[in-house]
DNA sequence: TATGTATTTGCAATTTAATTGCAATAGAGT
DNA sequence: ACTCTATTGCAATTAAATTGCAAATACATA
């Protein structure tokens, strides 16, 4: 049972369609359990993250927080803290700018891919890609493949 | 054989197997045809980057070409000019650095695929990779794909 | 071959995203 | 509550890339 809980605890993405009451608590205590202090910061930040649908840039995430007089440079320390603590993913997609989500539960080690828009920037979540078994024998030659990046022209800006 | 020639003159990484007399004069038409004017600077950084196996940084072709005495504004300059000439393209690999390669011929539009260690840094050119059938399905819900971009651990790092 | 003009260059200053130093503040285990 | 250490705010700094402008240069034309 204690095993459940804290195997549940970890799942923040499951978890937060709890009740409202208790999501505050769980996000705390998934810090606290990552090694971390549950600091207003960072607990806002994972609510954030937690809304977004994409993954949110440095300056999105501290444009959100700064009406909570969180300084830029927080948000910079804590984004980076918490990917490194396995809480968050960290990832540049190709505009020298990095991106942030939230790391769902049996998600560590590799990412799910996204599709980054050249025209707009627009970046998406894309489910699971595969490649085709030649490719797949081909990318094994360089190495172990834990992140798929697509890029090109999205529907809107066709 | 005019338009032999046109077509030839704009495959650089062929012709440049051509004697090395020609090859100066193949690279500046090469850089004429595009709408620029062939400078010293110009020819410099397409020698350079043919002989690369893979994308060279800002940083690198600067530091060559700093031994010419070509400032680094210059060389910036340079590479993002021909890039949008369509002569290099230019690329974000997930470092927050710009890279750069020779288009080849036919290349016009897509890019080939990378794959980059996120361990050492190292950037590798893969031949062709294609997705399933459902993969490709799925990203044409997204958009039109132009790029693949993979990461990973390569098999130096392990 | 010489010349006029738009392009390109060098140098220095600037921008943008991100990082760092340090004193003050605030979690959380006791 | 108390203590210890992690965290924060503020300001300064770094790194890659970009920009402004006067001087130099490529090259089309005469």
């Amino acid at each position: 049972m204690l095993e459940l809980v804290k195997h549940f605890l970890w799942d923040l993405n499951g978890i937060m369609k709890q009740s409202k009451s208790n999501q505050s608590e769980i996000i705390k205590q998934s810090i606290r359990d990552s090694g971390l202090r549950a600091t207003p910061a960072r607990i806002a930040t994972l609510k954030l993250l937690h809304d977004a649908t994409s993954p949110l840039t440095h300056a999105e995430v501290a444009e959100e927080l700064n009406d909570l007089g969180v300084d830029k440079a927080t948000v910079f320390r804590n984004l980076n803290d918490m990917a490194t603590a396995g809480l968050l993913r960290r990832t540049e997609l190709g505009d020298r700018v990095w991106r942030f989500e939230l790391v769902a539960e049996g998600d560590h080690g590799s990412a799910h891919p996204h599709f980054v828009c050249v025209d707009c920037g627009t970046v998406s979540c894309m489910g699971e890609i595969k490649l085709t078994a030649g490719s797949t024998r081909l990318s094994q030659e360089f190495g172990e493949v834990t992140e798929i990046l697509l890029r090109g022209h999205c529907n809107d800006c066709g």
